[in-house]
DNA sequence: GTCTATAGACTGATAGAC
DNA sequence: GTCTATCAGTCTATAGAC
């Protein structure tokens, strides 16, 4: 196992072409990547391809893989935490995830329509197995939180949804709201930006909402 | 011009197609789906769609265009109403958007992914015309209240992006979210109709916030 | 390991019978 | 209008030279 650094220094073939595919199924799907794309993108040979990883579709379930702990594991690690409060999670995890996306904009996007196409192929051919929710320190403290009557007794499903759609909807629909608004790249990671603050901030105030 | 109700009872075979197509276009996406998947659900031949319709992407554009006056249109005639309050507006908004996404919960994720697959074609092909942000009846009433300091001072686009995200957002992520937390259709939907009049409530918080 | 050339399957579109 | 049959182009994958 290489270290992360030096893979980024010294990438060999494989790794070459396997970011190659990343940048190409990220920002046009499955579908409408052909192997050509990717050997185009990566400087070598659509040979290659099948040399290394076989088939179009064993490359893309890596590329998926490799995306979805991005959209996802990130999340876990975060809300998991037994050492921070439930405010101090949710400043984290918004923060941490607005700086992810500022550099993969199109990681959600990406990462939900090809769930949406396949969802037989997230459980089956990926590997991606349930967590209790119950479990999730984060449920916990809400819980907690709940029955101390410091917090409102709806599911608190709808907290989570408000989170991450406040934080992940505006990179979804980038292209069209810019388009609407005349809003330049720089203008839009700048409102983004913004969010981080005020996004937890927002949350506190749905929180007293019950 | 035919009556909606007429055309849903007597559909001619372009029209069959067309649903056909906006069924089949709406769940895969451009790239995956094959003419021949349309005129399997159709239940006609390949070749009567490009008697009918030319081509792919033209009977593609047809639908695409359906989709988008059902995700944004039906937006602009509430968000430009001068009859109702800004609250009201935004209570409308909600419900209204909610009920179209329960009854089309592909729509969201479709229009969005295939405006990023080619933002391009938003404009030049579909003529779709830009707005002025500032004429927007929802606007000019915020920068009211603004001014009269009812309604904090930060960007109003703050707002707008809430709310459609927490309507939205749920749908674009409900095979994912659904897989983690093992809802069914049903408590999914049933989770979104509570959340007709809990965004309402949610958003008069954060208006509050500033 | 990396390339060129090509096989083999599939796709969108059309010609032509009825 | 609707069908069957088929063309021409494109795609993934592989064989084989170096």
């Amino acid at each position: 196992m290489k270290a992360k650094t030096e893979i980024e220094k010294n990438p060999t073939t494989e790794e070459k072409i396997k970011e190659a595919a990343r940048r190409v199924f990220t920002r046009k799907g499955y579908a409408a990547t052909r192997t050509r794309d990717i050997a185009e993108e990566s400087g070598f040979n659509l040979a290659l391809i099948n040399y290394y990883f076989r088939s179009k579709e064993k490359l893309f379930d890596l590329v998926m893989l490799e995306n979805l702990q991005l959209f996802i594991h990130s999340v876990m690690g975060i809300v998991n935490n037994p050492e921070t409060t439930l405010q101090e999670k949710i400043e984290i995890l918004v923060s941490h995830y607005i700086d992810m996306l500022i550099k993969n904009p199109d990681v959600p996007i990406f990462v939900l329509s090809e769930i949406n196409a396949d969802p037989k192929k997230l459980i089956s051919r990926l590997g991606f197995d349930k967590v209790n929710h119950q479990k999730i320190y984060l449920v916990k403290q809400w819980m907690e939180l709940a029955a101390a009557k410091k917090v409102p007794a709806f599911n608190p499903i709808h907290i989570m949804i408000n989170v991450l759609s406040m934080t992940i909807f505006p990179f979804i629909a980038s292209p069209l709201l810019r388009n609407r608004t005349s809003m330049s790249l720089e203008e839009f990671n700048q409102l983004m930006e913004e969010r981080k603050k005020l996004i937890p901030v927002w949350v506190n105030a749905i929180l007293r909402t019950g």
